[in-house]
DNA sequence: TTTCAAATAATAGTATTACTATCATAAATA
DNA sequence: TATTTATGATAGTAATACTATTATTTGAAA
């Protein structure tokens, strides 16, 4: 039996849902492909509908506008992590431990999830590192929070937070740390590869410094 | 005597200098409204130069697009707090007080400086919060970064990072940590104001929280 | 005071983007 | 077999991001 892993979308996101159809999921795919290689400002309807083989009609029936097609596969990546985070930290007890394991899955470019089709979870995650805040950066923010567009980033959010509680009750600012770490492992990311002397990474430019830079921050701030 | 203070800029920001003009320094100033009022994306050069009273290749003139346009006044404001950084620390010895007025004077929402005629700091904070990484999450940031486009940001966060080194000699993340914290003085801000979830300042929405905050994270991180 | 260069205004035009609309056809389903 | 539903093909519009041309104004040097 194969299993797939299927991740449920907010239906605000899409006119018509792309994982019922071929047409869709190349939709998903291309698009992925398409803002991985040339930037999400570069990326048209009608460069997918081409690419498809499709035209951009085709891809107007099941995207309002690309702004919302972003935010769609953006909040796909959450709820992948969300899935990858509940798995590994699935038994483990020590909270510390399992706050390790969320900076390593935040700052780690994965490989290709193969139960995930049509996704490429690794084009993904440097995606969300070079257009992940221009999801949320727009003026139409609170329409979109409104219509519950973010929530997988904020259930995420809450959950690291919910670790950073178990590890010390009592500190103030769980959520600022938890969404410090998330945007931080991605922001120091990129800032390594293309601004490299806003970092302390930019002989090694290894992931693994991320990690250890995060870890020390979180550990030494939230230590009891 | 009037005191006027000039941020020298990187000439390869403009076509012609805009200080060195009416019309210049008009498109600084109805940018810098224009941006504030409804963000980068709805913002062109058609309507900049129908709120200034020109025509649009007259701002062409000044600048190549709007994205050149859109780091020059964000270098602007990097030069701008530069300075403030400077004149406030001056003559402080201690470290960690030097830092603490960093931390304040990222997070705190300035007033219109008076001696800088066409341009109002505190909607430039605002578009700092909103705006500021859209100046390098492109896919031609390396070809900006060669011509020196980030300096500013770049010597303010050597800057701090000095600062760090000097409260602690042994951290080993002081760029980093700086870039952090100039990151995190906006984006908990903007999170603090629409995203609320993702911090602990949802009920208060006061940027001293914001302050508290950081210097926790930051003192703990770097004490000895 | 004239003259000459530089800045600006006015206008027009192009390719691309971000859509909307219509109609024909193919595939799935009742 | 009839009929819904998805897709394909084509067309069209308003706005954006520019470039180009020419005329007019201004201000500084000769």
């Amino acid at each position: 039996m194969k299993l797939e892993l299927q991740i449920k979308m907010n239906p605000s996101l899409y006119l018509r849902d792309p994982e019922q159809s071929e047409l869709g999921k190349n939709i998903i795919k291309h698009s992925i492909q398409l803002i991985h290689d040339n930037g999400f400002e570069a990326f048209t309807f009608k460069k997918l509908a081409e690419s498809i083989g499709t035209t951009e009609a085709g891809v107007y029936r099941y995207f309002e506008n690309k702004h919302k097609l972003l935010i769609y596969i953006i909040s796909w990546y959450w709820g992948w992590i969300q899935f990858q985070l509940n798995y590994q930290t699935n038994n483990i007890k020590d909270p510390f431990i399992k706050l390790k394991r969320v900076i390593k899955l935040l700052s780690t470019n994965v490989e290709d999830d193969i139960t995930t089709g049509h996704v490429d979870e690794a084009q993904l995650h440097q995606i969300l590192i070079s257009e992940g805040s221009k999801a949320y950066l727009t003026n139409h923010v609170e329409e979109d929070n409104k219509q519950q567009l973010f929530k997988p980033y904020k259930d995420l959010c809450n959950a690291v937070g919910e670790i950073i509680l178990e590890c010390n009750p009592k500190y103030k600012y769980p959520h600022s740390l938890a969404s410090t770490i998330i945007e931080m492992a991605h922001l120091q990311n990129f800032f390594m590869n293309h601004l490299p002397s806003l970092t302390d990474f930019s002989k090694s430019k290894n992931e693994n410094d991320i990690i250890k830079y995060l870890e020390d921050l979180v550990f030494n701030t939230i230590r009891i």
